[in-house]
DNA sequence: TTGACGGACGATAATAATTATCGTTCAATA
DNA sequence: TATTGAACGATAATTATTATCGTCCGTCAA
């Protein structure tokens, strides 16, 4: 389960960050974790190996791991509560660069919803698609 | 854009709540907006009409569509940072009724991606989806 | 119509999650 | 190995949300 140090620091330099002792318990913890762990979570189980951490550090790297790539969010949506106003049945684009959210009919989307049972005997309700891409005008910016 | 009282009072009928001015206009407010805005959001634009409402109250009718029916969130998922552990690619089970998030591999969801460029020029990265319904378990509750 | 009851409301205190601040320490690199 | 900016740790501050609690309003029985 240990990552050799030296693997760490080759896949920080390829994602643009600095490798620090804090950043590589943090990194080998999460992925001998199972399931989608809480901030808190995680910050408990690296105390473990790095009992003077502090939970803002916890804070500050994962989103650093997100930003840069290493690491991906269960949920790219606001962090906040949101209510939908659209009242047909429609999906979400997402835009990676602005974090905007565009809403699309399933239709337009070309989803067709798969069954309604699976195998494992979840009985389904609805299937709620986020696209997560680039938008065009910030696309527009890239190219500039 | 207004709507009947009466017409109201039968939806809310509909839905096993109790009929309030409040909740009448929160909700003809809500169906006037656009996007999907935040509870503070709402509340600004309810005061225009109900001055003295409060926002607790606001919160509180959001939630109690929400589960009654009357309305839907954008993502089930809001609330708090919950990172990643499985590495391949897959999507989420998510019970309305536990609120449970599963993982579950793309190939087992039989979800085909589709296109990578959309019609109106969003880039596709890569998509994620959300199964809502009801888990085993909880199936297993409601039949007892 | 009046009186009683329960649920909803409004004001606001409390909580939970996250972020900002700031002095100290560490990692990259010349 | 010395320099320098970035990262760390402690903790204060902020933000979003929820809980509390006294009051008010609508409904129903007398």
């Amino acid at each position: 389960m240990e990552m050799a140090t030296d693997i760490f620091r080759d896949l920080c330099q390829k994602h643009g960050i600095a490798m620090t002792h804090q950043r590589q318990v943090l990194f080998e913890t999460l992925q001998s974790m199972y399931g989608h762990p809480s901030p808190e979570d995680v910050y408990v189980r690296v105390k473990e190996k790095v009992p003077a951490i502090s939970l803002a550090t916890v804070y500050k790297n994962i989103h650093l791991f997100v930003d840069s790539g290493l690491l991906r969010e269960v949920s790219v949506h606001h962090g906040t509560l949101r209510v939908e106003t659209n009242q047909h049945p429609h999906h979400h684009l997402i835009c990676s660069e602005c974090n905007q959210i565009t809403d699309i009919d399933q239709g337009e989307l070309g989803f067709t919803p798969g069954r309604t049972k699976l195998a494992n005997g979840f009985k389904v309700e609805r299937y709620a698609v986020d696209v997560i891409g680039i938008c065009p005008q910030c696309q527009a910016k890239q190219t500039n």
